[in-house]
RNA sequence: UCCCCGAUAGCUCAAUCGGUAGAGCGGAUGGCUGUUAACCAUUAGGUUAUAGGUUCAAGUCCUGUUCGGGGAGCCA
């Protein structure tokens, strides 16, 4: 007999097969001296089995009353309402077979652990409530992505993972060789001569796949990359790690108010879909973690995110009451401060803020014609900030040439990026969302090491 | 990288003014007829992160280092 799962066994109206087989991990075990209570745990959905396991099994006394958490069993029974207030269904076992016993260090037990101590066994940490509940919603958002630009007609867009350019420009990167770091071959003047390197030049983990995604956009309209990203950046906070996902998808005949509808009814559909397919999940963490989740989600995906320009964003900001620790003033970058200021307090909702000074934002983007701003986006949510970066891209060769000169960016390494503007250049427009970032807002966990599962930070690559 | 705070049993935490290192959970052993992080009893478990210093005496005070947390910068 093929085993069930026990989110199917779970989910019946009403019970279609009593004979049933189980296999998972003991999450608990409750042991009298007749019969013992087991709440078994597969992984497919947050709860859990309960097994009764009477003495009359041949292997009570010698297996079953010894089971502790962490066992792996395989349960074969008789699948039953249960008279237990705590779970609709509970399975009588005729028989239990042990797969794996557990040594007596086993570390998890049935009581909350620090995320710092879970980190530690970042191999077993799965099998906790609150990790496993952050992997399945993660699958739920990552198959709600796909979907969500799939039924769109987007083509899913494999942009590389190593890139020779060192100039995607969107901050520090690790560098892949093949080079004996010891003894590296040198140029004439003293430099490590990368040309005997494996690609014969530099090369990097990438930072963006947006730059390819603007030439696939350029052949096949609409496309979307969904794939790991490295930044080198020695940044320590519970927001950023050295190796995150990443969705950039990237529209041609696009402008920046298409490209604000495509964001926020992408947040809106992704955050509905988690919510469907993973409602006990997300209980749970209202529950455990933020008791205002579900007042959030009903806000993203029911209310219209607010739109403000930039230049009124600071007007708001100076016309407030608040005092800041960083003063702002028009042309500088919005500080944490200030963008919670405006989701949190201004509008209680996601933020769309749009039409940034060309200094403080990236050289490809669409300059207005006040010569002074151009087409950036933000979206902005409550407590985790900034969600999604976008822009409409500059695509007039002129203009965009005369950028890179203000920002001494090398023409001639973008090449055949500015050859997209010398052939059918046309209108386009792209964001990127970090995709951890949304895990965190949609679960509330606190710390982004807790919503990937093997976390790479500074001085920290276990696993 | 900067500022602030912290590190005590496997885990989560106590330890008063500088004066004998403790509890709960987990483990082991035993008990218990429907439990829900079950319950009851017994028991083992410590170089107080690390290297120095002050002192009759340091978990406690001082300095360096490592790691972690909160905030900031950079950003997604």
């Amino acid at each position: 007999m093929k085993h069930s799962r026990i989110k199917d066994l779970l989910q019946q109206e009403t019970i279609k097969e009593s004979q049933v087989n189980i296999k998972g991990w003991v999450k608990t075990a409750r042991h009298s001296k007749d019969f013992s209570f087991l709440d078994i745990s597969d992984g497919s959905c947050f709860s859990d089995m309960q097994v009764v396991a009477s003495q009359n099994l041949e292997n009570y006394k010698t297996d079953i009353s010894r089971l502790k958490t962490g066992c792996s069993v395989s349960v074969h029974g008789n699948l039953v309402e249960s008279p237990g207030k705590e779970q609709k269904y509970e399975i009588q076992a005729t028989q239990i077979d042990v797969l794996g016993w557990v040594d007596e260090d086993y570390p998890l037990q049935k009581k909350r652990h620090s995320f710092e101590f879970l980190r530690t066994i970042a191999h077993l940490r799965g099998r906790t409530n609150t990790l496993g509940a952050m992997l399945r919603v993660r699958n739920a958002a990552a198959r709600a992505i796909h979907n969500f630009f799939q039924e769109k007609g987007f083509i899913y867009l494999h942009a590389p993972i190593i890139t020779a350019s060192d100039c995607e420009g969107a901050g520090q990167m690790f560098r892949v060789s093949v080079l004996d770091a010891k003894n590296p071959p040198l140029t004439e003047n003293g430099n490590v001569d990368f040309s005997k390197d494996f690609f014969g030049k530099q090369a990097f983990l990438t930072v963006s796949g947006q730059l390819e995604g603007e030439t696939a956009a350029l052949a096949l309209s609409n496309i979307y990359t969904f794939g790991p990203t490295f930044r080198a950046e020695n940044s320590n906070t519970a927001r950023h790690v050295a190796e995150f996902w990443m969705i950039e998808p990237e529209m041609a005949f696009c402008d920046l108010s298409g490209n604000m509808e495509m964001a926020e009814s992408f947040l809106k559909y992704i955050a509905k879909s988690v919510w469907q397919s993973c409602p006990d999940d997300l209980q749970f963490f209202q529950k455990m973690i933020n008791p205002d989740l579900f007042k959030n989600l009903e806000n993203i995906i029911d209310q219209p995110f607010a739109r403000v320009t930039y230049t009124e964003a600071i007007d708001i900001l100076l016309k407030s009451q608040k005092t800041f620790e960083y003063p702002i003033a028009w042309g500088s970058d919005m500080q944490s401060e200030h963008e919670r200021y405006l989701t949190e307090e201004v509008f209680k909702k996601p933020v769309i803020v749009t039409d940034y000074p060309k200094e403080i934002k990236a050289f490809y983007m669409y300059l207005n014609d006040d010569g002074k701003t151009v087409r950036g986006m933000d979206v902005l949510v409550p407590k985790t900030g900034e969600v999604i970066g976008g822009s409409q891209r500059e695509d007039r060769i002129d203009v965009l040439r005369k950028r890179m000169e203000e920002m001494h960016l090398s023409q001639e390494a973008y090449w055949w990026y500015l050859d997209l503007r010398r052939y059918g250049s046309v209108p386009h427009s792209g964001f990127g969302m970090g995709f951890e970032r949304f895990i965190l807002f949609i679960t509330g966990i606190q710390n982004i090491r807790e919503a990937i599962p093997f976390p790479r930070v500074p001085g920290y690559a276990e696993f």
